[in-house]
DNA sequence: CCCCTTATCTGAACACTGTACAGATAATAC
DNA sequence: GTATTATCTGTACAGTGTTCAGATAAGGGG
């Protein structure tokens, strides 16, 4: 029996996830450039060689770190919507709001973090993995955007830009706020802005 | 007389911009992530610590690099806006499509340099220069907004989010496909939906 | 119970990095 | 032609990613 943190270091039961918890740590206060795996190492308490029985290289280790924030930010964005209850027109148009929101205030609470996901850090090789993660919070958008096109708050010439637009309104503004070149008083006005691209109905 | 490279080494004559072309050549091959100051120096013929003369540290010529790219980005919006010309209502939308569309081409063309540029790669202090070369390029969108407002070709109630929206859109759909995070057939696409968006009639 | 296989981790090593600093060098100003 | 000053070199240090031979312990089979 293994109780979880074993004593001296030798086999320490569950190195995987523990260089990713602590690689999270790192990158959310210093961002993904300044990870170093042999910080990484000794926050845990293990040999810098130590993590390469798990991942084959840095960049590795920061792609994993980037799939389980993918799978953070869906649970968050699920999270948020499903208190929001309600068949109504009006309870779909808040759903919708609040996938952009939660994207943006997750964004602006961990910038670093944020960074990491869509920074371009782990090179261009994107894990099957990762493309996972990404389509369900992709699938929710569509359900979203569905539920908006059946209460007809959407109209059929512009459904099919729906995901293209929202999610780029969303992410462009997002990321050009937590990069600092542009400045939005409250991001409201940009959730406004998308109603008010797709014409749904107010 | 200095006749621009001079013989051994031992003042150079204009190292600095030599740093930033050749930082630009390198960041341009395998992204800024991998640019380090020794190798620049080693290409230029110069010891490792001459750079520091001229930058405090890495970053710093990142920075200067991230500068010159947003002047290089400008410069290259207002050289295909300059080949449209005419003063019709066509023609100022001809123009705000080719804004977005050489956005795009030139992230696509040079996807590791647009990284550096908006990838937060430089921390989060922005030189009051960076600043004003942005700015040169959001005053160009200003300006073919304005145009398509005159033409009467966006409405009163659209115009406030003119800059916002088609600013985000086309950042936000360039940086998900240069990342890989989103599949768009053809740009024009985008730029179709940005023109939606805005309500402009066509 | 012990041995042996196998997964896991260590330690030392290598090449490389950014950066600091004292000194060499050459352009410029008088 | 000499002194001043900007510019660049050389050496050094601490820290990095990564490799690899070997130490260590966990678990299975007798």
């Amino acid at each position: 029996m293994t109780t979880a943190r074993a004593r001296s270091h030798y086999h320490h039961g569950d190195l995987e996830s523990a260089l990713i918890s602590t690689a999270r740590k790192l990158v959310r206060q210093d961002g993904a450039e300044h990870l170093s795996l042999r910080q990484v190492s000794q926050e845990i308490g293990v040999s810098p060689s130590a993590a390469y029985h798990y991942f084959p290289d840095r960049t590795s280790l920061l792609s994993g770190l980037g799939f389980s924030l993918f799978e953070e930010l869906a649970d968050f964005q699920e999270k948020e919507i499903s208190k929001i209850a309600g068949n109504s027109a009006r309870a779909a148009r808040e759903r919708f709001r609040a996938l952009g929101r939660t994207y943006f205030h997750w964004a602006k609470k961990e910038p670093h973090l944020f960074n990491l996901m869509f920074g371009n850090f782990c090179s261009l090789e994107k894990s099957s993995q990762n493309q996972r993660e990404e389509n369900r919070a992709f699938i929710n958008l569509t359900k979203c955007l569905d539920e908006l096109y059946e209460f007809n708050l959407i109209s059929d010439k512009m459904r099919p830009y729906g995901e293209l637009l929202s999610w780029s309104v969303v992410h462009g503004a997002t990321s050009l706020i937590i990069g600092g070149h542009l400045e939005v008083e409250d991001f409201e006005t940009t959730l406004d802005a998308v109603e008010l691209a797709l014409g749904i109905k107010g």
